[in-house]
DNA sequence: GCAAAACCCCACTGGAGAACCGGGGTATAC
DNA sequence: GTATACCCCGGTTCTCCAGTGGGGTTTTGC
């Protein structure tokens, strides 16, 4: 029930791959943390993992980069997250085999009340995510003037 | 995103309460411990600051213990969870006046996410969740036979 | 070829929080 | 006034996050 500032990280530098996704072109770790402000060799990390899970494609050697692997709106927030925090997600029992009802019970709830957040994330793809900020500094600009 | 051993174990014990609330007498910790096989120094403390937030009643000296604060059908689990999960939702920004647009853009889709999650705690008492684990136990006795 | 640029892999540290355990203090029923 | 409970505070062990560092390997461009 926590942003982890890994996946926030993460978002972070897949909007800036989603932004550059046009050209082409692979995006350096360097380039995207200076530009959003992230430590590079944490990034790295990130960015590795992601590309495990097929979020991202890398290329290596000299004028290499990363580029996201498929469009940004066939990305969502739940992929990234997912990805990221790994199999944290969905303890299938909390101790061995405890087995009792109520503890049945109330995992049951929670994997319902997780099921709801996540079908947010899932409805929340890059692309959205760029438009949503697009349309802010838009009106931050108009604020401006 | 993780369901705490902390807060499963605060449900479990609320849940206990919950069926000896007719009674009207208090129960003690090590009956709610042994009942629900919770180390009780531990469940201590839990019971603690349950009762910091309202939620359990305790009364002090011999043929003390603890009583909630008011009726099942009253307490969601939201209640209890952000009880014991204590201030650690909703961070108003990650790291300090970072202020980036698309910082911004995350944690509202992120704190949606989380709303939406509350909901459903919200929706379920101790009350559904008792009556959800009598029924399973019935089921579980037709098997049985 | 070869050097620079980039990713790749592994390991380590410091701090925070979870899950406990233990000691002693304090209120209350009988 | 004593046994029975809660009450408070502190320490310990363990895991994970956030970040750093060292040493590889692959590829481009000269």
């Amino acid at each position: 029930m926590e942003l982890s500032c890994k996946s926030e990280y993460a978002i972070l530098a897949l909007l800036e791959l989603a932004a550059h996704y046009d050209s082409g072109e692979p995006l350096q770790i360097r380039q995207i943390a200076a530009e959003q402000n992230i430590p590079d060799r944490y990034l790295e990390q990130l960015l590795a993992t992601m590309r495990r899970s097929g979020l991202v494609r890398s290329q290596r050697g000299a004028r290499g980069g990363y580029i996201l692997a498929r469009e940004p709106w066939k990305i969502s927030l739940l992929d990234i997250v997912e990805s990221i925090e790994g199999l944290d997600s969905q303890p299938p029992e909390p101790k061995e085999g405890t087995k009792s009802v109520e503890g049945m019970v109330i995992w049951e709830v929670w994997k319902e009340a997780c099921l709801a957040a996540e079908t947010v994330l899932q409805k929340h793809t890059l692309q959205d995510l760029a438009e949503k900020r697009d349309s802010r500094q838009q009106l931050d600009l108009m604020y401006y003037i």
